[in-house]
RNA sequence: GGCGCGGUAGUUCAGUUGGUUAGAACGCCGGCCUGUCACGCCGGAGGUCGUGGGUUCAAGUCCCAUCCGCGUCGCCA
């Protein structure tokens, strides 16, 4: 049999001069230099090489293909007369006898230049996304997807744990995301849907009794993109682990992940084991946030004694907080981009005043500070070149402003943010219920299936008003990364008692909690482990070690923002004989863009 | 759904106070070129200025509406 090719593009170096080879490839450009003289240049998954043309025969052959066509060339290798260092395959070059087209562009002219395309408008390389991943730039992320994915498996299977898949057909759950649902043909009016998370089935495989459960488990949801979050689907290091609590889970991820950032990440700085802890409440003040990047310096401020009763309205009443930046440098151009910038993601302006290298208090809102400014510069311990950004409203709305202002304050002032690392910690301690905005009532604040510190004795003396619920915490965690949640988790609530106390807080009984969660409440019923598990979000994993900003570029085939896949025309209308088949009526269409 | 930014050649962009035939770079086509490697040089083709309406003697430019894209807030237990 004739071999297709016997070498790669990446592969051929000196020690194969006069060797007789193959190389097949997508032929990239050709560098027309003289009369019957070019330059071809072929590339494969794994790199480029150099095929010299030098008569007039082989000239014609290589005139009628169109560049990017798939082609096999057929040659002897030999030493460059000029050598190229800065190719791996830069010292040969192949003189070819033969030329074959396998696969030919029908285009000389494609919607953007392979190589550049990430220059391209994004929904044009979305729609040729085949295209756009010919780039080898482009191609190197997914490359290391993979890479990190098997690295991901393998060290989990080292931890003891076993990959086991769960279904994507599965029934609708109350509680979350908006669910992605799929009718069913054989049962009218009734629908399936997508796993927003494996999270139901793999608390019942603890109470099967497998010890320790892993997956890369699609997850599905449908709610708006965002630029670090694609719409519809991602993917979860999805884990669990019977008879154990929190300390084991954060102890296994613990081990695994550092080395995962140090192998592939782009900073090599990593933090290590143990990761620092913060308690929920902490992060909101002293960082506005509970995901706080920790590889910026600032700390936020309680002000609210030392301002509110300055003659500024904004404050009055008000809860204040402060950043105070030391050695601040930025212009009075940059610091109006900073309070718009914060104003537009948080809803709410900050103010600012400087401490200048004079001592006196100038910009923004000086003239209402002045007054009280031996105080302001002892309380926050002024010094000069300080730069102070302050937010005032309730509570959480100033801390929510003060955490935007004080993470772009970060981006703004390179000495105060030591950005070429993974700083790691864990956020711990989440409160177990809420006040709900829209209901005013009780609510339970992340998901109902966390166990509650201190348990049953705790809710039942929540429920005998002896102590505020709002105060109860969840053995609830997340893992979070240069300011990305990068991964969550709980200790599970296993027992149906505490369960239902759980959900009488707030204002359901056994009988919701049974129909809501049918499997795991009966299931539970029949002994189930203490478990604990985590959910790292792979997507954000790869974004954060390759260093991209848009999660789309860390997927092979993205859709795009408004959930469209363009490249294959999804989602698309069906055929009424596939509506009859599944009992379904159309309401309203969107006209074909 | 709210707010912000954007949509001009195949691609990325420029386009002044509303005023001649809407420009540049890359790509594409043709020619020249025997060591290029982002090859170089010369020439050429290529435009419904997102769409619809309005103001005006005159609109890429101003106004209104609308569509699309991205960011952001809501949302994401």
């Amino acid at each position: 049999m004739v071999q297709m090719r016997t070498h790669t593009c990446g592969e051929l170096r000196m020690e194969h001069v006069g060797q007789r080879v193959k190389l097949v490839g997508w032929m990239e450009n050709v560098r027309e230099v003289g009369q019957n003289f070019a330059f071809v240049i072929l590339r494969d998954f794994y790199g480029t090489t150099q095929v010299v043309v030098e008569t007039e025969d082989m000239m014609t052959v290589v005139k009628g293909i169109n560049k990017e066509s798939t082609i096999s060339v057929e040659g002897v290798v030999r030493e460059r007369d000029s050598k190229n260092p800065r190719l791996p395959t830069g010292d040969i070059e192949i003189s070819p006898e033969k030329i074959e087209v396998l696969g030919r562009c029908r285009y000389n002219e494609l919607p953007f230049q392979i190589n550049r395309s990430r220059e391209a408008d994004e929904s044009i390389r979305l729609k040729y996304r085949y295209l756009d991943l010919r780039n080898p730039e482009v191609k190197r992320n997914i490359v290391l997807r993979s890479q990190v994915v098997a690295a991901l498996r393998a060290a989990m299977i080292g931890e003891g744990f076993l990959e086991i898949t769960t279904p994507i057909l599965t029934a609708s759950s109350p509680e979350g995301a908006r669910d992605y649902l799929v009718p069913s043909r054989k049962h009218p009016g009734k629908f399936y849907a997508l796993p927003q998370a494996p999270q139901q089935f793999k608390q019942l495989l603890m109470t099967s009794g497998f010890d320790r459960y892993f997956q890369i488990a699609p997850c599905f949801r449908d709610e708006d993109a965002r630029g670090d979050r694609s719409p519809g689907e991602f993917y979860q290091l999805d884990m669990e682990m019977a008879f154990a609590d929190q300390e084991d889970v954060l102890g296994v991820l613990e081990r695994v992940l550092p080395p995962v950032f140090e192998k592939f990440g782009k900073y090599g700085r990593v933090s290590q084991a143990p990761f620092r802890r913060i308690r929920y409440n902490d992060a909101l003040e002293k960082y506005g946030t509970d995901k706080p990047d920790l590889r910026i310096d600032l700390e936020i401020r309680d002000a609210t004694e030392l301002l509110s009763d300055i003659c500024f309205n904004p404050f009055a009443g008000q809860t204040v907080k402060a950043v105070v930046v030391t050695d601040f440098t930025a212009t009075r151009k940059q610091i109006d981009k900073l309070c718009a910038d914060v104003e537009v993601q948080a809803g709410q302006k900050p103010y600012w005043f400087r401490y200048d290298e004079n001592g006196e208090i100038v910009g923004g809102i000086a003239k209402f500070v002045q007054p009280v400014k031996e105080r302001v510069v002892e309380a926050l311990g002024l010094t000069p070149g300080c730069f102070v950004g302050l937010s005032a409203g309730k509570l959480s709305a100033a801390q929510k402003t003060a955490g935007v202002l004080r993470s772009k304050l970060g981006l703004l002032c390179p000495n105060h943010m030591d950005k070429e690392q993974y700083a790691f910690c864990w956020i711990v301690d989440f409160p177990m219920y809420e006040i709900g905005e829209e209901s005013g009532e009780l609510e339970f604040c992340h998901n109902p299936f966390s166990m509650p510190n201190g348990g049953l004795e705790t809710l039942k003396k929540a429920a005998a008003g002896e102590i505020d619920p709002l105060t109860i915490t969840a053995y609830q965690y997340d893992l979070v990364i240069n300011g990305y949640e990068s991964a969550s988790g709980a200790v599970r609530n296993h027992d149906p008692e505490i369960m239902v106390e759980a959900f009488k807080l707030v204002r359901l009984g056994e009988d919701d909690v049974k129909a809501k969660f049918p499997a795991m409440y009966n299931a539970f019923c029949y002994g189930a482990p203490p478990h604990a598990g985590a959910a790292p979000g792979v997507d954000r994993i790869i974004m954060l070690l390759t260093g991209e900003e848009l999660i789309r570029e860390v997927i092979a085939f993205p859709m795009n923002k408004s959930a469209q896949d363009v490249m294959m025309g999804a989602p698309g209308a069906v055929t009424d004989k596939q509506l009859k088949e599944l009992s379904i009526a159309v309401t309203a269409q969107e006209d074909e863009v």
